[in-house]
DNA sequence: TGTACATCAGTGAACGCGCGTTCACTGATGTAC
DNA sequence: TGTACATCAGTGAACGCGCGTTCACTGATGTAC
């Protein structure tokens, strides 16, 4: 190849300095433009409309190169998902070992959905949008992966005080509904910085009121109504 | 033309009955002959992969024939949601002219739409999935005819004794969280026809529950809680 | 340390293909008299 | 009712273009001795 293949920077000196592994790392910072160029092209366009060429345009790389990470656009798009869902867990870790009163844990749930919504926008865009989405080994993949959510979240809503008694089938739907509220919730807050009508405080108070629904409705679940 | 451009079934007796009108009505036929067959093949891709000769030869006529219909494919994805939220009102109209116990009505309202989404799948599938789409004036479209449901919601729920007192903002909240649950209610019922894991009844038993979960908390919202 | 060969990420040219769009046309339908 | 002309939904050929994929290649990196 012409000149240091792949070596976007150029910097001749960490080809000098390390002992072996460069090729492999250089192939995977390669790989990593790949997802990000997607990405960027992601926030105006859905999966399926997405081109090889295009996605290998925006790399700066030859469009025959992407084979060489990917055999189609749909397998980055799988890989897209598993990126989108490290981000997301990061901001569950924070939810999950919150502690407290039930309003302050909703208000702390709502600023932090919002702030990682911030610092990864076009992850949750990605998967607001590809989740319903037109490419099927995408889609599955998202259910897969919000799957395993919803199972870690039912785990902690039984450790609950609030759900002592509750049948495991009522905390999964429980948890189904906070997870359908949060990604719903996520989308908001990225039309609103889209420049939508409703501004930001707005949805995120109507997260809290509709948290603070839930919550209500569970602590009544079982008494006389 | 060959013979009887746009008449599909060949009938000559429509041709010779009438006295006027009958290129409009044609012409009407090709369009609604369009619209049906965009929509059968939305149902494995989505609109920003729908190609315009792809729906031609769906429909039988000649590439360049769509164009007497719709400027390009994006304002035929306009009509759809037009189309795809006339059959959504239908819907509505029977949920809201109902009367009776919480219970009862929401049994009645997961029945409906559950009966809907079983009478129009192609419908309620088009506006899940572009609802997040690729496609900015398909996205407007939908989200200007989901405002005008809200709205319309508002006023229902305004009327009941539960929302006594409640400012108009916070009952505007109500009817959203009612409308998005139900768009994931129809979303879920879609994905168990296509045969994903978990089966009909149990989707409408968890909406029947988060239906019954924010009416408890509607309740006791200005109670002591 | 130096040399000879193997690996393989990325190149650039080439291919056949289906796309969206245009155009002059056709002939049934519509209208004026 | 009949005739002459206008309208216009649909046709089919043609266009230039960007697409995904293949291929033989290059040259830096890796490995064996």
């Amino acid at each position: 190849m012409r000149d240091a293949p792949g070596e976007v920077t150029g910097d001749p000196a960490d080809t000098a300095g390390s002992g072996g592994g460069v090729r492999q790392a250089r192939k995977l910072r390669t790989r990593q433009a790949l997802l990000a160029a997607a990405l960027r092209l992601l926030e105006r366009q859905s999966l399926s409309s997405l081109g090889l060429r295009e996605v290998a345009r925006e790399t700066g790389i030859a469009p025959a190169a992407f084979y060489r990470h990917f055999p189609d656009i749909t397998a980055l798009g799988v890989a897209l998902v598993e990126e989108s869902f490290g981000s997301l867990r990061a901001m569950v870790r924070e939810i999950r070992v919150q502690d407290g009163d039930v309003d302050g844990m909703i208000a702390r749930s709502v600023d932090l959905i919002a702030h990682h919504v911030h610092e990864h926008p076009a992850h949750f865009r990605f998967l607001a949008r590809e989740r319903h989405g037109g490419v099927e080994a995408v889609r599955t993949a998202i259910r897969a992966e919000l799957d395993g959510f919803v199972r870690d979240l039912v785990v902690d809503l039984s450790r609950q005080p609030a759900s002592a008694g509750w049948p495991t089938g009522e905390v999964r739907i429980l948890a189904e509904l906070y997870v359908n509220l949060t990604i719903l919730t996520a989308t908001a807050i990225l039309d609103a910085a889209a420049g939508a009508h409703r501004d930001e405080q707005a949805i995120l108070e109507a997260a809290r009121m509709q948290l603070r629904l839930i919550a209500l409705g569970r602590r009544h679940w079982r008494d006389g109504d």
